[in-house]
This record gives C-alpha cells, structure tokens and sequence, in this order.
DNA sequence: GTCTATACACGGATAGAC
DNA sequence: GTCTATCCGTGTATAGAC
C-alpha cells in the first residue's frame, strides 16, 4: 500500500529472498554437510552477497537449524492415520508411497538430513532420543496388535520401520549412485511408480501381509 | 638388522603409522564429508603433529583416495560367487548377513562412502558408472536367469540389489539415528543376529524365494 | 534493506631446524 | 623421519557506506 517501488510484484518480497536463501543453503548443506558447506557457496547459489545471507539468517548455525526444522514438518503428516484396526496393507503401503515421494519432492532436504545423522547427529540428538522414538514407538506398538491379530506375521516392528525408512530414503540419498548405475540423469515417473511398486510389494509380502 | 634403536618392536614402523593415520581420517572423513574434514582434526586424533600427516600422506585429496579404495578392496568379495545354478536363498542370505557384518566391522568406512554419495560421488563417478554398474548388471542377470527358472518371483533384480543395500547400510550409516531409537549405545551382537535374521527372513519371504 | 570492506580465526600446504 | 614456524587463501562474522 505505501512502497511506490516494486511496481510489476517482482519476487522481491521479504519471504521470497528467505525461501531462496534456504533453498540454496539446503542444497549446499546437503552436498557438503554442516562443517563444509560455505556461506560463501550458499550465497552464490543464491544470486546474492554473502552480507545478505547473514542478515536474513543470523548466522550458520541459525540457517542450519532452520532448515532441519523445515525438513522436520515435512515428514510430519507421515503414518498419523495408524490404529489397530487399520488395514495394514493400505496404511504400510501408503507410508512407502508416501516416504518415497517425499524424497523425490524434496531431495536436498532428504541428503541433507542423512548428513546431520552421518556426523553423529549434533543438533538432532535430543530429537533423536525424544520425539521421534516415541514416534517409532507408538507405531510399533499398533504393528504389534496387527501380529496378535493374524494381520501380519510376528516380526519386530522397529526393524520393518527401519527397513521401509531406509529402503525408501535410499533413493534420494544415494540418487548419485542409482542414476550412475541405471544409467540415467534422473527417475523418470514411471520409474519411480515401478521402485514404489516394487518396494511395497516385496516388503508387505515379506512381513505376512494380505 | 642395522638400527641399534627401537629395541622392544614397539609399534613405531612405517606402516603402523600409516595405518594409525588412515583410521584416524577414516572417522574425520566420515563425520564430516570430504570439505568438512580438516587435516588439524585428523592429525589430532591421531595423536601426531599436521605435518606427519602431510609427510605420510601427501594431501588431503591422496588421503582421502587411499580411504576409498581401502574401502572398495573391503567390499570386493561380496557376492562373487552367484551363478544361475546357485541356490538363491543360500547366496541372498549370505549377501545380507555379509552386508551387515561389513557395516558392524568398518562403521567409519561405511560412513565415508556414504558422505562421498551424499555429495554426488565427486571421486567416484567412474567407478559407479563403471566397475560398479557392470557388477550389478551381471548379478542381475543372474538373478533375472532364478526367475525365469521360478527360483523366484518375476522382480526385477537391480532393485533387489538397491534394496539388500540400503537395508543393511543403514545400521551403520544410521548408527546414530538407531542407537536412539532403540536406546543403546551400540548394538549388541544378539541384536546384530536379530536384525540379520530379520532382514533374510523378511526379504526372502518377499521375493518369492524358497 | 543492500552491499563493500574488513577483522580475525582456521584451512591446506611448505620450509627448514633438529 | 619428526616437528615448529610460517605462507597464503578461505572461513565466519561484523562495521559501516549507500
């Protein structure tokens, strides 16, 4: 209402510089990790003085941890819907959908988490420990009462959490190295459905499921 | 047969003093990412001045080299053995079990690879895109030869491969991540056991083997 | 708000004393 | 072979001009 300049709504607004900001700094942080990314390289990935990173953001620590959180709610909506009486075969193949998509959606944000845990996990300890064990631990405890329900066979749920994590994770993780070994610059979607698909397959067979 | 010094074979020899060096930046490496490693850091916890780092080694990139092909020659038996007429329960469930044990054995080297991956497999582009490829495509060949003998059910087999991979890295890479969420400091091996039996059991069970 | 200039610590690497 | 001292580039962060 009152700013004469910026007449044609050049993305110059207050929140576009802070999205591109993250974005560059989450690709950077991913490729390079916490100690190896460079305000320096973050800046020039974004189009800007290096002055300007640290103005919208504080400092490194501050744009790290910024954007851990934003990865964070990301994956929050995932597995929410889970109670014994759900059907194991629609919610366990929806999470690996689900869990596979997000890495193809956001795939710096996925490497750049995988960085902070490879580092031992400095600023994600306590929600290591807290949040996210009570996280793994509810949805076992639902999985469990699908065993004692015949739904699906007697395994650890902790371990099959961990392998539809990993399994799924692995694609945007090790994208370098899938694409070097299939032979291309990147998934098309027919190859993502084929992975989803065969992801849920194997893994609701191998647990009993159906 | 000629220094009259070092009287009590103390671990002073060239070689101990490598090897003290490459572990030591194995687990800098590992930590922190090719950038993020400093040779300050390594030579610290090596217990050595920074420049006997630079004496033994060269540099930092030559360092780093040394690392990863240790670690290739650590992965080189893996799978070698696998022919049409094998018995796909027996060479898959060795793969997994194998997997695992290397993961348990060098956390750090698993780590490193890991790390070198996250950030677009800047040294290792050739090898993925070579030697590593062609090892895939002839196991799954091998592979494709079970189903097609019904063996096993019709998947196909380089996302077997991604997923025995990831599946079994993951307790190494995201030792961090585990440790948490299971409430230990490392894993015991009974729970090593269980994770292997778990792995075979649910990823055999889902390819249709046996 | 934006950017240049700069302060000061740490990075990899080398020279040279011992 | 081993280590101290040092070079010089780059790192994060800030001061201050515009």
């Amino acid at each position: 209402m009152k700013s004469p300049r910026q007449p044609l709504k050049e993305r110059s607004g207050r929140e576009a510089q802070e999205k591109t900001i993250l974005d560059a700094a989450e690709c950077v942080f991913a490729l390079h990790g916490y100690r190896g990314a460079s305000l320096q390289a973050i800046a020039d990935r974004a189009g800007l003085p290096k002055a300007n990173v640290l103005y919208y953001m504080g400092n490194k620590q501050a744009l790290y941890l910024k954007l851990l959180s934003r990865m964070m709610t990301r994956w929050n909506a995932v597995l929410d819907d889970i109670t014994p009486q759900s059907d194991p075969r629609e919610v366990l193949g929806r999470f690996i959908r689900t869990k596979i998509e997000l890495g193809q959606r956001y795939p710096e944000g996925s490497r750049l988490f995988a960085a902070e845990i490879l580092a031992g996990a400095p600023f994600l300890q306590h929600y290591l420990e807290g949040e996210l064990r009570a996280w793994v631990e509810s949805r076992a405890a639902v999985m469990k009462a699908w065993s004692a329900m015949g739904k699906m066979d007697n395994i650890d749920p902790r371990y099959l959490i961990f392998l539809i994590w990993s399994s799924t994770q692995h694609y945007a993780e090790y994208g370098a190295q899938v694409n070097a070994i299939l032979g291309c610059e990147c998934l098309s979607n027919t190859e993502i459905a084929d992975i989803s698909a065969f992801l849920e397959r194997v893994i609701l067979k191998g647990c009993g499921v159906e």
